[in-house]
RNA sequence: GGGCAUUUAGCUCAGUGGUAGAGCGUUCCGUUCACAUCGGAAAGGUCACAGGUUCGAUCCCUGUAAUGCCCACCA
C-alpha cells in the first residue's frame, strides 16, 4: 500500500487501535511463544470522574515498558481497573444530586447506591475510552472493578483474616470526624491549611484549698490576681469539654499548682492541674488547657490521667447537652463566639493574640476536621509495618528513586492503627453481623446520630454481639432468633485498594503472573496505597507484589501550580489527542519526562511529536518510493535478505552506510540501556536525534545521489528497525508505516514483531 | 518544626571535574520531485548567590536565598 498524503491521526488511531483488541495481541493468553511473565497492574483510577494528566503520564510509562517487552518476547500483560473510591466517589455523586435538590437521605441508603452504581458505569467506561485512545495495550478481558463480586470475596476474606489473627478491633476512639462526610478518617486522609485565627488567653480561676471540700460554695469564686492559672488556646469553645490543665513538670512557674485545682470557666466544675510530659514549656503560657474527647493530644493526656471524656460536640458539628443548656445545638463557630463573650464579660479572657496556625481538613470535601470520640473499626499494624519495613530494607521491594523509600520508610517506623471503618453507604460493608435483639437498634438506613452511636457503644462493648462471616449467619448466636444486621460501616476505600495486586484475579493469573514486574505510580500514594500493597501481598501471597516501585513525575501547571479540576487549571489528555494525536500527545509527555523532576507542562512538546510524527510519515513515503520495483520493496524481502548478509559477504562498501548501521547499533543498546533504568524521556530524546537528524538529515539526503541495491537495502533496514524501536513510544503511526510495507498487511503486526 | 528536592538560553528542560546542549520561540536566507508540520545559517547563558576543595568547579563540599513537595498531636 502507497504512504502517501500527510499523516492523519483521526483516520488511523481508531481503525489501528480496534485491529489491535480484534487481534487479541493485548491478551498473553494469545502469546503462545512467549515464556517469560512481565505484568503490570494499572494504579485502578478513582471513578470519581475522567482521567487528568498525571494519568496520562502513568498510562503512557506504563504502555511503553508494555509494548517494549511483549515485543522482546515476554509473556505480557498489563491488567486495568477502576476503583471504587469510597469516600470521593459518593461526594461527587451526592453533589451532583444536590443540583436536583436531593440529599442521600432523602433517597435512602440502597436507592442511593443505585445511583452510585449508575454514576460508576458512565465514568468507568469514559476512563476505558479514555485510555484505549491514548493506545493503552491493556487487557480489557482482565478489566476489574475494586467493588465486583469476587474482588469482594477476597476483601472480605482479608478481613476475616486479620480478624482471626487478632489485628482487627472495635473501639471508641478519637478519630478525625468530617462533619460534611459524616465519617472517620485516617490519619493519611488528613489534610491541612493554613489559617489565620487567633490564640485567646483565658483565665482559669485557681480553686482554694479551703473550697475544694465545701462544694456549697462552687461557683462563687472570685477572681484575684495571680488567683488564676492562664491557657492559651486556638478552640476556646472546647473549654465547655475541659478536663484538667497540664503543665510540663519540669516548669518551675508551675511546679506548686500541680495537684491544686482550678474552677472550670462557664462550666463551673473543679478541675485538677496535671503534669505532662509533652507539654511545651516554651508555647504559649506553658499550660494547656485538656479536652480530653476533641483533641488528639489531651486524649492521649486524658488517658495517662484517666480524665473524664466530656463529648462537647457531635457527628454534624454541633454542640451536645454536655456543653450545656445554653449551647446545645449551637455550630462549632457560634458556640465559640457566645464563649469568648461570656468570659470576657467574666473579665478572664487575659489577651488575644493573631495566630497563623495549620487547621486539618479533609482530603475529600476541604471541611475543618472534628476530632472526636467515636466507635470504630482498627486494625493493628505494628506487625504489618514490622514486616513491610523488613521487606523493603532488604530491597526485595525497591523504591525508585531510592530517596522515596525514606518516606515509606518514616511512616511505617511510626505507624498507628489503621481506622479502617467509614460511615458512608458507597464501598464493602463490613463482613460483620450484629445481634439486632441485643444492640436494640436496627442500623442499616439510619442517619448516624449521637444517640444512636451511644446506645450501640453502650449495648456493644459490654457484650460481645457481632460475628465477623463472609455469609450472613443463619441463625444469630446470642439470641437464637433474631435476622442479624450487618453494620452499616464500609471500608476505608484503601483497605480494598491495599490487596490490588491479586484480588478479583483467577487463580491461574496469580501463579502466573504474580509479582507482577514492576509498580508504576504517583509519590502522593506511596503511604496510602504502595506500602499498604506490600503488606497485604506478604500476608496474602507471601510474597511482595512487586519488587520495583518506579515513582514517576507530577505534572505541573506551567506556573508550578497543581493542576486541579477545581481550579480549572486540568488539562485533559483526550483534548490533546484530538488536537495532535495520540502519538504526538505520548510524545509530548515523554519528551518532558526526564526522571522524577516535576513537569512543568509545556504543550510545544505535544507539537513537537506532531511534526516529529510527520517527519516520520515522510521519511516512510521517501522510503517507500527509493524501494518501489527493487527487491527490498517489502517487509518481507528486507527480513529475508537481511541486512547481515550483506555485512557477512562483504558486500557492504560505503563507508556512510557502515556509519549509519553502527550509529543504530549503538542507538538500541542506549534505549535498551535507558528502559531498564526506566529513563524513558531519555531514550525518546536519542531516538528523535537518530530518526531525524542522522537518518533524515543526513543518511537519506546523501541516498538521493545513489541507485544501487545497497543503499535500498539500508533504508529499508533502518526505517523497519526506527519502527520497531519507536513503537514503544508512537505505536499507531509506527503500526500504520508498518502495515503499509508490508507484502501482506493485516497478517504480520508491529505489536508482537520479535526485536 | 523536621525531611527531601529544585534553581542552566526568552519558555520548558537535558548535561559534564577541562571550549555549555536540545525542543519551542526569535532573526536572516531558501518554493530542485519525502516533508514549509521543511531545509540552511545566526543571535541568545558570570550554569541562583557567597565561600571552600582543586592546576582547573556549572558539576564536589559548606553556607545563604527563593520555590516546590512530603512528614509532624505544639495547644
Amino acid at each position: 500500500m502507497t504512504i502517501d498524503g500527510a499523516y492523519d491521526p483521526k483516520q488511523t488511531e481508531d481503525r489501528i487501535y480496534k485491529a489491535w483488541e480484534d487481534g487479541g495481541f493485548f491478551n498473553p493468553d494469545n502469546l503462545k511463544k512467549a515464556k517469560k511473565p512481565y505484568a503490570v497492574h494499572l494504579p485502578p483510577p478513582n471513578v470519581t470522574g475522567s482521567l487528568h494528566m498525571g494519568h496520562a503520564l502513568n498510562a503512557t510509562i506504563t504502555d511503553i515498558l508494555i509494548r517494549y517487552h511483549r515485543m522482546r518476547g515476554y509473556k505480557t500483560v498489563w491488567f486495568p481497573g477502576t476503583d471504587h473510591a469510597g469516600i470521593a466517589t459518593q461526594n461527587v455523586v451526592e453533589k451532583n444530586l444536590k443540583k436536583e435538590g436531593i440529599s442521600r437521605w432523602d433517597l435512602g441508603r440502597e436507592k442511593f447506591i443505585e445511583k452510585v452504581w449508575e454514576w460508576k458505569e458512565k465514568y468507568g467506561n469514559i476512563i476505558i475510552e479514555q485510555l484505549k485512545k491514548l493506545g493503552a495495550s491493556a487487557d480489557w478481558s482482565r478489566l476489574r472493578f475494586t467493588m465486583d463480586d469476587n474482588y469482594a470475596e477476597w476483601v472480605k476474606k482479608a478481613f476475616m483474616h486479620y480478624h482471626e489473627k487478632g489485628w482487627i478491633y472495635r473501639g471508641k476512639r478519637i478519630v478525625s470526624w468530617c462533619t460534611a462526610c459524616q465519617t472517620s478518617l485516617s490519619d493519611l486522609e488528613i489534610e491541612y491549611k493554613e489559617e489565620n485565627g487567633k490564640l485567646w488567653y483565658i483565665k482559669y480561676p485557681i480553686v482554694k484549698e479551703a473550697r475544694i471540700n465545701s462544694p456549697s460554695q462552687r461557683g462563687t469564686y472570685e477572681v484575684h490576681e495571680k488567683d488564676y492559672i492562664v491557657v492559651a488556646t486556638t478552640r476556646p469553645e472546647t473549654l465547655l469539654g475541659d478536663a484538667a490543665v497540664a503543665v510540663n513538670p519540669k516548669d518551675d512557674r508551675y511546679k506548686k499548682l500541680v495537684g491544686k485545682k482550678v474552677m472550670l470557666p462557664i462550666q463551673n466544675r473543679e478541675i485538677p492541674i496535671i503534669a505532662d510530659e509533652k507539654i511545651d514549656l516554651a508555647f504559649g503560657t506553658g499550660a494547656v488547657k485538656v479536652t480530653p474527647a476533641h483533641d488528639m493530644l489531651d486524649s492521649e493526656i486524658g488517658e495517662r490521667h484517666q480524665l473524664p471524656k466530656y463529648e462537647i460536640i457531635n457527628e454534624r458539628g454541633k454542640m451536645t447537652d454536655v456543653a450545656g443548656a445554653e449551647f446545645t445545638g449551637l455550630k462549632v463557630a457560634e458556640a465559640r463566639e457566645k464563649v469568648v463573650k461570656k468570659l470576657e464579660e467574666a473579665g478572664l479572657i487575659e489577651k488575644v493574640e493573631d495566630y497563623k496556625h495549620n487547621v486539618a481538613i479533609c482530603y475529600r470535601s476541604a471541611t475543618v476536621l472534628e476530632p472526636l470520640l467515636s466507635n470504630q473499626w482498627f486494625l493493628k499494624m505494628a506487625e504489618l509495618a514490622k514486616e513491610t519495613l523488613k521487606t523493603m530494607k532488604s530491597g526485595k521491594t525497591k523504591i525508585l528513586p531510592e530517596n522515596f523509600e525514606r518516606t515509606a520508610t518514616a511512616w511505617l517506623e511510626n505507624i498507628r492503627d489503621w481506622c479502617i471503618s467509614r460511615q458512608i453507604w458507597w464501598g464493602h460493608q463490613l463482613p460483620v453481623w450484629f445481634c439486632e435483639k441485643q444492640t436494640g437498634i436496627s442500623n442499616s438506613q439510619v442517619p448516624i446520630s449521637n444517640e444512636n452511636l451511644k446506645l450501640k457503644i453502650e449495648n456493644s462493648s459490654a457484650t460481645k454481639d457481632f460475628v465477623v462471616a463472609i455469609e450472613k449467619p443463619i441463625k444469630c448466636p446470642f439470641c437464637k432468633n433474631c435476622i442479624m444486621e450487618q453494620s452499616a460501616d464500609v471500608l476505608d476505600t484503601w483497605f480494598s485498594s491495599a490487596l490490588w495486586p491479586f484480588a478479583g484475579l483467577s487463580d491461574k493469573d496469580i501463579k502466573d503472573f504474580y509479582p507482577s514486574s514492576v509498580l508504576i505510580t504517583a509519590r502522593d500514594i506511596i503511604n496510602l496505597w504502595v506500602s499498604r500493597m506490600i503488606y497485604s501481598g506478604l500476608e496474602f501471597q507471601k510474597a511482595t507484589p512487586f519488587p520495583e516501585v518506579l515513582i514517576h513525575a507530577t505534572i505541573l501547571t506551567k506556573d508550578g501550580q497543581r493542576m486541579s479540576k477545581s481550579k480549572g487549571t486540568g488539562i485533559d489528555p483526550v483534548e490533546l489527542i484530538d488536537k495532535y494525536g495520540a502519538d504526538a500527545t505520548r510524545f509530548g509527555i515523554i519528551w518532558q519526562a526526564m526522571g522524577t523532576q516535576d513537569i512543568r507542562w509545556d504543550e510545544t512538546a505535544v507539537q513537537g511529536g506532531k511534526k516529529f510524527a510527520n517527519k516520520l510519515w515522510n521519511i516512510a513515503k521517501f522510503i517507500q518510493g527509493k524501494l518501489a520495483n527493487s527487491e527490498f520493496s517489502t517487509n518481507k524481502r528486507i527480513n529475508e535478505f537481511g541486512i547481515r548478509k550483506l555485512e557477512k559477504d562483504s558486500l557492504l562498501v560505503d563507508q556512510e552506510d557502515k556509519e549509519i548501521l553502527a550509529k543504530l547499533e549503538t542507538l538500541k543498546s542506549e534505549v535498551e540501556k535507558d528502559t531498564k533504568n526506566y529513563e524513558l524521556g531519555q531514550s525518546l530524546h536519542k531516538i528523535y536525534e537518530f530518526v531525524w537528524h542522522e537518518v533524515a538529515d543526513k543518511y537519506l539526503e546523501a541516498s538521493k545521489k545513489r541507485e544501487d541495491e545497497n543503499v535500498k537495502m539500508v533504508l529499508g533496514y533502518i526505517l523497519q528497525e526506527s519502527l520497531k524501536i519507536l513503537h514503544p513510544y508512537m505505536p499507531f503511526i509506527t503500526e500504520e508505516i508498518y502495515q503499509k510495507l508490508s507484502d501482506r498487511p493485516g497478517e504480520s503486526w508491529l505489536i508482537v514483531e520479535q526485536v
